[in-house]
DNA sequence: CTGTCACCATACGGTTGCGTATGGACAAAC
DNA sequence: GTTTGTCCATACGCAACCGTATGGTGACAG
């Protein structure tokens, strides 16, 4: 069973867990060993992601995420007909934390520029446990994680571009700082997980931040 | 058997053929469905490339890839001890396409400025098939790639930096720079690959690449 | 107390891929 | 023409995973 942010959920707390720090778009997740109570479609979901982002796609598999949860493969095909099935519920969650969720917590930053440094610096600093992103982002030889990551870019974007508009730039220069800046963010998630790659210090994040931003706020 | 560019190889001009046109920072590839002649050890490490930009890093499975050169087992064992083994053999030849390749084609150019726009140039016009690349972006879970792809990174920032330097700033800017360029790069690079994300028109990409120019030439 | 139903365990067959073992084809050496 | 070594096919056992079939358990209704 999977926990997001500090909802409460019933009959976890004793249980051991591992778990999922947030990073970049991406909130906390917390999952239990054992079957706490009863499985739900939800909590396969969850719990296929957090494989996704220790394993890489091809961990989204019926048999160890159900060892993973302390249940068999007789509690996944009630809840579910495919593992086609279990990764389009995966995406359906990610997409809504990678979406939704940020845009609601962004959004409340009226300053433009301040909600444009708030995004660099979340994605500048964030943990090299992204995983679950890049995961996603290099399984672009399968078509549905594909389709899926294509519509959570097209938001993203979308959202950028409304932040360079705010700011006074035409729509068509906009679009392109957005595409540029989100590009920036995708590439710096690579990065960041790399061996040897992260960004360290607070005062190299805020350096980077501040250079990234002159950048993108340049005319 | 493979070709890089239009390297001379006997026995395979009336075989079946498929394809991976070039793309970013990796030149084409062409491999035979048939055994035009002995198998090399080369011949495996860039079907392995080929399978890995078709279907993933799973896609990397002896008997596959056996049967996509049309020969069996029975070769790759004599080529090779092990799966793990040729992963090693296709992530060395990825990064000797991915760095010296590259380096040696653009350090030709003496301006700075115009061996950056090159640079940026072939970086967004590229074609959505680079998936050799974002594969390996996106195998970051297993660690034999993820090493790779971290020394590949080292070089390629470093390549930028250099260019930075000749442009005049100092070292600490222009590590920063190279940084958001390679990320903005290694980003753009899945956007493009991702359906509806690629730049279409070639007016588009003179427009992104000056853009993207004068950001990064800024001061 | 008994039936019902939601939920899960167990057991099975099938597929795919790994690695090994062994033999065969073919060319060069002599 | 026999021998030797290179290169590959065939056949085998093994493990992981998918999906199905079927039985079991516990709560809850009546």
């Amino acid at each position: 069973m999977l926990v997001v942010k500090k909802t409460e959920v019933p009959g976890l707390e004793s249980a051991k867990r591992q778990s999922l720090k947030p990073l970049g778009m991406i909130p906390a997740l917390t999952v239990a060993d054992r079957p706490a109570e009863k499985m739900s479609r939800e909590a396969w979901a969850d719990a296929a992601l957090i494989a996704l982002g220790q394993g890489g796609l091809e961990a989204i598999a019926v048999e160890p995420i159900a060892s993973m949860l302390g249940v068999t493969k007789g509690s996944f095909y009630w809840h579910f007909t495919s593992r086609q099935e279990l990764l389009e519920a995966a995406l359906l969650r990610w997409e809504e934390l990678a979406t939704r969720v940020v845009v609601d917590e962004l959004s409340s930053i009226s300053d433009p520029r301040e909600r444009l440094r708030a995004i660099l610096t979340v994605t500048v600093s964030s943990h090299p446990n992204n995983r679950v992103e890049l995961a996603l982002l290099g399984a672009g030889a399968n078509p549905t994680v594909a389709a899926a990551a294509a519509r959570v870019h097209a938001a993203r974007t979308d959202f950028l571009a409304t932040i360079f508009r705010d700011l006074g730039y035409r729509l068509p220069v906009a679009k392109l700082r957005a595409r540029i800046a989100y590009s920036a963010y995708l590439g710096h998630l690579t990065l960041e997980s790399a061996p040897g790659g992260a960004v360290r210090t607070a005062s190299a994040v805020r350096a980077f931040v501040d250079e990234f931003l002159a950048m993108l706020t340049l005319d």
